[in-house]
DNA sequence: CCATAGATTGACT
DNA sequence: GTCAATCTATGGA
């Protein structure tokens, strides 16, 4: 049997003030927690990508400085970056590194933990296909805009101690098509649930 | 199993 | 006007 959950405190501040290249491989086991009025949420971490900051990453929103969209990229670390993309999506980011300097974790992949039968009311979905995919994750989690710049560390989302996966792989990261070069993508490869398209 | 098309808003050029 | 850090349905091998 594995430790209670959740186990003790949640990560706090210096967890995040890292570099996103070390903080994203580190997020891999650590369980996402959000306290709803009614319903509490979990999901451990079992694939994530890193994005850099301005002149480092073709493929990062924070590439070209600062804009109303980016801005929690530059922000506090430990803070949400919630972004709406394809006219109906929405993906969530763990933000890094010091303040002004950007720096994000993409939240692709969880195992769910809590709250399933909230999450497959929500998805319309059961099984596997709950939370494997980074919109599908905030959808299961009901992440919107509205989480956007919400401190992991003081507020209702936060990330609790997990497990570490027993081996962690990297490979490139999925749907962009600038920095195909750069393995910024982090799973658990042992993990059925991390998202179906890649190949692992 | 794989490949492809369509959805549908808003941020940015 | 362009196109996106995606997902789903559908059609074919």
């Amino acid at each position: 049997m594995g430790a209670p959950y959740p186990a003790r405190r949640r990560l706090l501040r210096n967890f995040f003030a890292r570099p996103t290249l070390e903080v994203a491989p580190d997020l891999l086991g650590h369980i996402i927690v959000v306290r709803t009025t009614r319903t509490l949420l979990a999901a451990r971490l079992v694939e994530v990508e890193a994005y850099l900051g301005v002149g480092e990453d073709p493929a990062s929103h924070a590439q070209r400085g600062e804009t109303p969209r980016n801005l929690q990229m530059f922000e506090t670390p430990g803070r949400l970056y919630v972004y709406f993309t394809y006219g109906m999506h929405h993906c969530m980011n763990v933000v890094c590194e010091s303040e002004g300097r950007a720096g994000a974790v993409l939240l692709r992949a969880g195992e769910p933990l809590a709250g399933e039968s909230l999450m497959a009311r929500r998805r319309g979905r059961k099984g596997l296909d709950l939370a494997n995919g980074p919109a599908k994750l905030c959808q299961a989690l009901g992440i919107d805009r509205r989480h956007d710049g919400l401190d992991l560390v003081t507020g209702p989302v936060g990330i609790w101690p997990g497990t570490p996966p027993d081996a962690i792989e990297r490979s490139s990261r999925v749907g962009i098509r600038q920095g195909t070069d750069l393995l910024f993508r982090f799973f658990d490869p042992s993990s059925p649930h991390i998202s179906p398209g890649p190949p692992s």
